[in-house]
DNA sequence: TCCTTATGTACAA
DNA sequence: TGTACCTAAGGAC
């Protein structure tokens, strides 16, 4: 599930079943998280913070749960009772309401405020935190030789972007993929950013992605909706050999950095 | 029941 | 650039 919008959305969501609360549990089915589970014992959850894919669950003054879910990771939120939890679990909060199941994350990890820090420092603007500063995200991406395509996974240039919103919004934008970063203008870069802002805000209301515009819907189209696993309409991702949703060219895709790529080779121009 | 795939990242060579 | 890691679902047998 996880791109930066779906961590925002986890922010959210553990905050609004645990925070301030004095009845939560910590324990860790799986056992490799039961020492920290252990530690933080039932201590109240006080706040949540995003930054990119980047979860953090703070407890007390100097503890954070570091979370990322990683390609596998996953999120199951749930009413009390709490069911007999598998043994994938690798953390669960419970309390008298609710329960929340984590499992499969690259990162489950007792923190101090100072690692925290240095995990912000090593990230990028993330375009849904307040603090984001697209001009520093321009200022790496003008620099390099680096295909666009690549700079937006790179999270170090720009935090939270995964593999679909990078397909999407370079078609959208009307930007081959592998056009250079030094190629991107300005006036290009702001629009990027700007519609990045948009579309992952969207993400993190409705919880999945959505990227397809009012006239080009399935609706407005007169095409069946497309339902895949991520839930979301979209122009190109996974779309392979399909015509694309204004021209009718088949969507191409291609290897990059290990990583599937999807484009449109006539509405997207080098 | 096995194989492939996936919205990610880190580290080795 | 390749590979390892974490999990679950879907499709091929």
């Amino acid at each position: 599930m996880p791109e930066g919008h779906t961590i925002h959305r986890l922010a959210q969501d553990y905050a609004a079943r645990f925070q301030g609360r004095e009845d939560l549990r910590l324990s860790s089915p799986q056992g490799k998280f039961s020492d920290a589970a252990t530690v933080l014992g039932g201590a109240s959850l006080t706040r949540t913070e995003a930054h990119g894919k980047h979860l953090f669950l703070g407890f007390r003054a100097g503890d954070w749960v570091h979370i990322h879910l990683g390609l596998f990771g996953k999120v199951t939120f749930g009413d009390a009772p709490a069911p007999p939890p598998t043994d994938t679990v690798r953390l669960r909060l419970a309390n008298a309401t609710s329960y929340v199941d984590l499992r499969g994350p690259t990162t489950c990890a007792l923190i101090t405020d100072a690692e925290k820090q240095a995990i912000h420092d090593r990230l990028g603007p993330d375009p849904l935190r307040p603090d984001a500063d697209p001009a520093a995200a321009y200022a790496r991406v003008r620099r390099s030789r680096t295909t666009i395509a690549a700079l937006l996974m790179d999270q170090k240039v720009i935090a939270g972007v995964g593999n679909v919103y990078r397909a999407e919004v370079l078609f959208r934008h009307r930007v081959d993929p592998y056009r250079p970063g030094r190629d991107i203008t300005a006036a290009e870069w702001d629009a990027i950013w700007a519609d990045l802002v948009a579309l992952m805000r969207d993400g993190v209301r409705d919880n999945r992605i959505d990227t397809v515009r009012p006239e080009h819907t399935p609706e407005a189209m007169g095409r069946p909706p497309r339902v895949d696993d991520h839930g979301g309409e979209v122009y190109v991702y996974r779309r392979a050999a399909l015509p694309c949703h204004i021209c009718g060219t088949g969507v191409r895709t291609a290897d990059l950095a290990a990583r599937n790529l999807f484009w449109c080779p006539t509405c997207q121009t080098p």
